[in-house]
DNA sequence: GGCTTGCCTGGAGTGCACTCCAACTCTTTA
DNA sequence: TAAAGAGTTGGAGTGCACTCCAGGCAAGCC
């Protein structure tokens, strides 16, 4: 449960100008210039988090517009669709922005990415398995709790 | 911290220096006089988060020898087994002891102890949902990097 | 022109869960 | 008797992953 929340999606103006930025969701390519925001409300992540990732070197070189503000693409939701999915499977920021690299480096590091991968894929199996145990000591916890609401026991 | 020891002078010195701290299980009932390593060793938390988990109320009084070390228990690495399972699960340790604090408060608490595991038992589910859908994914990446290892793709 | 909104930056701050430190006591071993 | 080793304490420090802040810029609206 340690994963973090953030804000809550809610419907933003619904008052005021209400035929502006009202679209968190994809738009063709051609039309995907997305402000910093609407990215955030796409990926349930803040644009706080959006512009440390970039700081440190977790997303590819992200456009402008002509003000300097941040405009993404498809492709940049798409990868932070696969960051997101990554984070969720426990792996390490250092580790994401390692692959990244690797990404960056081009095709010849499929072999060293497809590691890295393998190696996360085998702690989410053992994760899995820890949490499956753990379901087996809290199932029995509760039952505990549940049918002998008066028995001895200690914890 | 100002519980200090009192009584239970008892057989403590029968266990201390007999055997060189090399036992990590579980002694019977009655011989169970652990040092803080060996409590260390048999349940791979540092001493150092045994203080701490003390200090913040995660533990139950554990008992002195008459020079003020800590002698732990049966039930006491038993509890300390339960919290290393709560661990797993990702529950806060803020969480952790609140639920220790019910256990002190006793029976009538049955009926929050058990809505607190069932909450922990749903957030275990959503996890493990989230790590077969992380899963998922990981699997289809690995198999383009290993089956087309010069195939066109993104990240 | 003034106000609001949204975005920009570098750097500081936060919360969690440890992890370590200095200075001490007590016991055992050389 | 001296040194080593394991334990004690309160408090400070660490690493991670954000999260926020101050101060500023640009655009839209009344």
């Amino acid at each position: 449960m340690t994963v973090t929340q953030h804000a809550v999606p809610e419907l933003e103006e619904t008052t005021d100008h209400c035929a502006s930025a009202e679209r968190p969701h994809p738009r063709p390519d051609g039309q995907d210039r997305y402000t910093i925001s609407e990215v955030a409300a796409h990926t349930g992540l803040s644009v706080h988090t959006l512009r440390w990732y970039e700081r440190i070197g977790l997303m590819p070189h992200i456009d402008r517009s002509h003000t300097g503000q941040r405009r993404y693409r498809n492709t940049d939701l798409e990868w932070l669709t696969f960051v997101n999915k990554l984070r969720l499977t426990g792996m390490a920021v250092a580790d994401m922005v390692r692959y990244a690299d690797l990404v960056r480096q081009g095709d010849h590091t499929y072999p060293e990415r497809r590691a890295l991968l393998a190696a996360t894929r085998q702690g989410v199996l053992r994760r899995i398995g820890e949490l499956h145990d753990a379901l087996t000591v809290l199932d029995f916890k509760i039952a505990l709790y549940s049918d002998a609401p008066k028995a001895q026991e200690r914890h």
